[in-house]
DNA sequence: TATGAATGAGTCTTCATTCAT
DNA sequence: AATGAATGAAGACTCATTCAT
């Protein structure tokens, strides 16, 4: 199983990373996390960047498989973006650490490493599908045309995946509890209807 | 005005922080955007940790001016909550960086070094601030009690201040009115009622 | 033989600061004189200071294992002086480099860091060790009681010792030699006794 | 008087190079030690080895003048001994720091500068000086013969110099009851004769 | 005479990476 | 698969020095 191997040490790696972000982790840390020196890291690894790289793209590979899903079935836009929410809070409940990551660095490595160009790639993909699917539903009379539909969307967005820097795996709410409240409060609001 | 040359050296120094993060950044880049050399920031600073300090606690020292001002208002739950968000929103427009470099670093920073332990500080009363609001209009039946208070604390945090984010000043948006969308999306929801 | 290699840098490392003063010796000087880079030198090391430590902590190991054989014995005053004369100067034999350094820089290191607060220590012992002899001689009626002890103390010290800055190993005089002369100098003086 | 502001520039400079050591000592610390600005310092000296070349040079020229006072009286070979070793001890009286600055650089700045070359020049007038009177002093029978005549010098010359490491003017002892007790020790011994 | 700001060269140190074993 | 030792490039920081004011 070289391939548990590679699993183990991503996610040693995606642990450091997350917490002390990408450019202040030493790949001696990440070694020292899996009781290995520095220098044996590269019979796995090409480099530092290649976890990062590895990390990353996996999870994004993954988030599009279920999003994917998602859109396939064709739901209503309610619907869809219920489903698109449950699925981001399962991802960040699987690939905690990478969503991390992902939200600290990928805007300037999108931005800065021809290597990185997927996440840019990404986040169009990811803008139309969560964009497209609010316009749909302010055309189906679902969502309220009052608001300025690019603020919404990163409202929607961000609030979603900012979780991902005080989720806790195993605490008190269960992903799918959570997009539950979650979707509650960004469908309803916190104010009391009366 | 040696005050005034020091705030342009860390509004430059900001500005790069916040694009690049503060590891990543080099001296000789923040030296380069204010073209004098790497060294010359010595003069003026002790260490670029003591500019990332300076940034952070001058921001801070901003935003609770304000925050305090509102909060001797006592207003009810309701408008208080609308006070800080909108106060929130201009503290974003006018320390943008800071604001993005807090989002990327305060966790690291406050949990690993002692200089920085205001962070902490800030962020405790920044919750009692919130959150005991937050409280005061569910006991108030202002606000929904079917919610989990601190799941609402975080989601209301987070999604106001991960705007510094994408947020640019002078924008189509202007503080204000980023402030009103956001706090209808926040009170009311994004779904229409019927 | 990885303790080899530590010795064999810290020889060299020894060598230069004895010659250029710590101060003026620059890490990739160092390395020049072991053929490596002077970031390699980190690999063994934690710092230059830690070079400086080592070679100053492990002399004053040795030269106390010396002494405290010799004053162990328990001799009369002036076969004490002797023997740590005589072991002195074998000290200086086998640690030339180290006793430069220690004469050149223990003062202030002692004085500014905290971390060579042993040299104070050793210091001390050491007094005690010589001027207490040297008190017990007077006592017994074997030195001269004429003379202000302390500065009988310094004198006796300070000849020793200074004779690392022109020893030169395997010169014509063999350190047992050496300590003989200085012994007969000392204890009779240099004029001819008529 | 521009030439008293220069002695005490020099005076001050002399002083923090004694206990830091030229190296380690930053013009700042000058600066600090003397109320101006480290910059300020380059109106009155050209640079910091300047004052480094003129603190030496000062202390040497004075030094001279009273060794080729007591040459010139063409005493016996002990006489000469005794005026030399007082009149060091009244330089190091006067110029404790440019004497303990002396002990500590004068060696390596001989060896590696060319604008240091009169410490040489100095170094072998002053062997040729003491080291001519003991063999005079051998030869008259007034020293002792059984002893290694350059060995005696080195012994003679380090004795009286390294006090100035220890030496505080304005302590115990005056710089000629230093040299008094200094001189019955080297000559006669410390031993008791019976 | 002295200040304040800046320069530029150099120092220690870090760290990703390599490679023989 | 992993170690141990080293490389080399870069980074933060220091400091003697300069110079306009």
């Amino acid at each position: 199983m070289p391939e548990e191997r590679r699993r183990e040490l991503l996610a040693a790696a995606a642990e450091v990373f997350a917490v002390q972000g990408y450019d202040a982790t030493t790949v001696r840390q990440i070694a020292d996390a899996v009781g290995m020196l520095a220098g044996s890291l590269y019979y796995h690894f090409d480099a530092k960047e290649a976890m990062l790289d590895e990390i990353l793209s996996t999870f994004l590979d993954e988030l599009w498989d279920g999003y994917d899903a998602v859109l396939a079935a064709r739901l209503g836009p309610r619907e869809t973006i219920e489903a698109l929410v449950t699925e981001s809070f399962r991802e960040i409940d699987r690939h905690r650490a990478a969503v991390a990551i992902y939200q600290k660095e990928a805007k300037h490595l999108a931005a800065q490493q021809r290597r990185f160009g997927y996440l840019a790639d990404s986040r169009q993909k990811f803008e139309k599908a969560w964009l497209g699917t609010l316009e749909r539903g302010v055309a189906d009379g679902v969502f309220r045309a009052d608001l300025d539909i690019r603020l919404t969307y990163r409202f929607v967005r961000d609030t979603v995946w900012v979780a991902a820097s005080w989720y806790r795996p195993g605490a008190r709410h269960r992903a799918e509890e959570i997009a539950r409240q979650y979707l509650s409060m960004v469908l309803d609001g916190i104010a009391l209807r009366n």
